[in-house]
DNA sequence: TTGAAAGCGATACCAG
DNA sequence: CTGGTATCGCTTTCAA
């Protein structure tokens, strides 16, 4: 690997003309000292030093992909495909651009800022931000950064992030399900108080519900499930013996977990949906790899990845962005997991 | 963020006093230099900034892992949960020993030995490297290298590997269906001339129905799908029209595509395990997602992450690798996708 | 149009 | 025991 220094000897010219060739300030080069050196740069397969590079200030070319899992810390976080296409999507992109990635699960918001300071990171993309965290990071840094399916508690105007039009999801379920001829209908989640994506989609199945006049009630209707496995199986047991009986469909706010209650039902013998029709969402490979297949909502994951690197790309560059908060649409999928009911 | 300098100069000592601290030698100074020194580079919230220690040769803290996808391309490579829980599983260990974690998709050995120089990356991880590009890796760097699940076409007693007891994995399924009465078994893989894990897998299986004379011909008995959803659905449907009949139970080299099969398999009317018996292998999520749940083998994917941080940070060490091919244990999972044969 | 030199932050050697 | 100083590779400014 050589240098620069080596570089511009062979070439019979000076470091800082080579280092001209290489970041671009080649518009008043002559054009044959130009051409010499580009030459003797790929015939001796020049890398540049990141150290060097890092301590010049030149940019550091490195993105950070902060993942910050508040719940499901088990397997089940890991396992979550959403993370996989993800993770997958954004290396992708941001090492077509040029970039590098550090992966990078968050202990701590300080932390996390002391090693992006380190590195001399060029932009941060910050998964899974609870609500009251986003404005640590917002106060201590000014690197470029980019949310992903955040909900901000306060002055959110300010971030920039990826998301998905999550209330219009929960309110494309509740139409859906209605228009099926349901009436009783639960929403179950894996936390008591939800926020972020979660509350969104339950607030837009609600105010289907509301609009269309039919009973739910955020007390009665809403079921709390563990995010354990085992705890969330015996739940969904416990449920079927004694509220399942007050319902004809149950609602989700992911296809892991409605997946998950389709097969649970299935091994104590409920029918889906001949018996309770459930609704997922997301459309990720639980959906599909699920008998019944779920009805579901589709969000494009991949998608929701380039746009976010293509955001933070923006920011780096010190372009203007016109809208901070995107929205990505969304989708019904319809299978099997719904019955249309009689009317 | 401060410099070792400023540092040096509230504390009233030379930066090279300062650095000493840092990097811990200490043995041959004032304890209360010593003291002083680590109270203000605490108080000050000291990071040491990366460029510099790159270029200082000091070392990069910098742990890479490629990712290799052979085929499998599409959404499925990425959505495998394999992948996320074996990088969830390696960024923790590398974050928790105070390294870093660039995720890099290598679209060629070069490119990717290019930015291993780059960065000066102490460290490599190198998961689904095809046996013929393992030595291109060796020939060109002499970084700390360790391949994960690899199977070496030659020489390769000289590379560190931390893959699986594939081919008792193999034994064990044939053992097993044999055990409940097996006697006509197809073998199903999405490669015409496997080779890695799978090629293992299927070794063992062939060892074992030779060794109890059941007739298993590579020719007949060995079917090839492909990795593309629609394709490979399309197959299973015409494979059960055409070639079932001869067959009590079908085995697969991933639970990914045994779970697949069973889904299929349920659309169009076949029973699984009543018609035939799936066996499935790495008893990730798909096995137990699935109905009927897979009886499959076990691996442990943590483990496996663990074992090839710590195997890396031995070599990073220099110290002795006692052990340079480690096969972790499998063991057969029983559930509910195979039954027993009347004798 | 090109080059010399300073400086980025950390380390290590050697002198005191 | 501590500090001065050269060094790593690259960028940038300023002078020629």
């Amino acid at each position: 690997m050589p240098t620069i220094k080596e570089i511009a000897e062979i070439a019979g010219v000076s470091p800082s003309t080579v280092s001209n060739v290489i970041n671009g300030h080649t518009n008043k080069m002559r054009p044959d000292t130009l051409a010499k050196v580009q030459k003797i740069l790929k015939q001796e397969n020049y890398v540049s030093n990141m150290g060097g590079r890092l301590l010049a200030k030149n940019g550091s070319r490195l993105i950070v992909l902060i993942m910050t899992y508040t719940r499901r810390e088990e397997k089940n976080a890991v396992q979550d495909p959403f993370f996989s296409e993800l993770i997958g999507a954004l290396e992708q992109e941001i090492r077509e651009l040029g970039y590098f990635m550090i992966l990078y699960t968050s202990s701590s918001a300080e932390e996390s800022l002391r090693m992006v300071d380190a590195w001399n990171v060029e932009g941060i993309i910050l998964q899974g931000c609870a609500p009251w965290d986003c404005s640590t990071y917002m106060k201590n840094t000014h690197i470029p950064l980019v949310f992903i399916d955040t909900y901000f508690e306060e002055g959110g105007e300010k971030f920039i992030n990826i998301g998905l039009e999550d209330k219009r999801g929960g309110e494309l379920v509740a139409e859906h399900l209605i228009e099926q001829g349901h009436k009783r209908i639960a929403f179950l989640l894996d936390e008591q108080y939800p926020f972020g994506v979660d509350a969104e989609r339950l607030k837009g199945f609600m105010n289907i519900m509301k609009k269309h006049e039919i009973q739910f009630s955020s007390k009665d209707d809403f079921y709390v499930f563990s995010y354990r496995k085992k705890e969330r199986e015996a739940y969904f047991k416990e449920f079927a013996k004694t509220h399942l009986h007050k319902y004809t469909a149950l609602c989700f706010a992911s296809d892991f977990y409605a997946a998950d209650v389709v097969n649970t039902f299935r091994d104590i013998g409920v029918d889906v949906p001949e018996q309770v029709s459930i609704c997922g969402f997301d459309d990720n490979i639980f959906a599909s790899t699920c008998r019944p297949m779920l009805t579901t909502v589709r969000q494009d994951v991949t998608e929701k990845a380039k746009l976010a690197v293509n955001r933070l790309m923006q920011m780096i560059r010190n372009e203007p962005i016109e809208e901070k908060d995107t929205k990505l649409p969304v989708e019904l999928v319809v299978r099997d997991s719904i019955k249309r009911m009689k009317q």
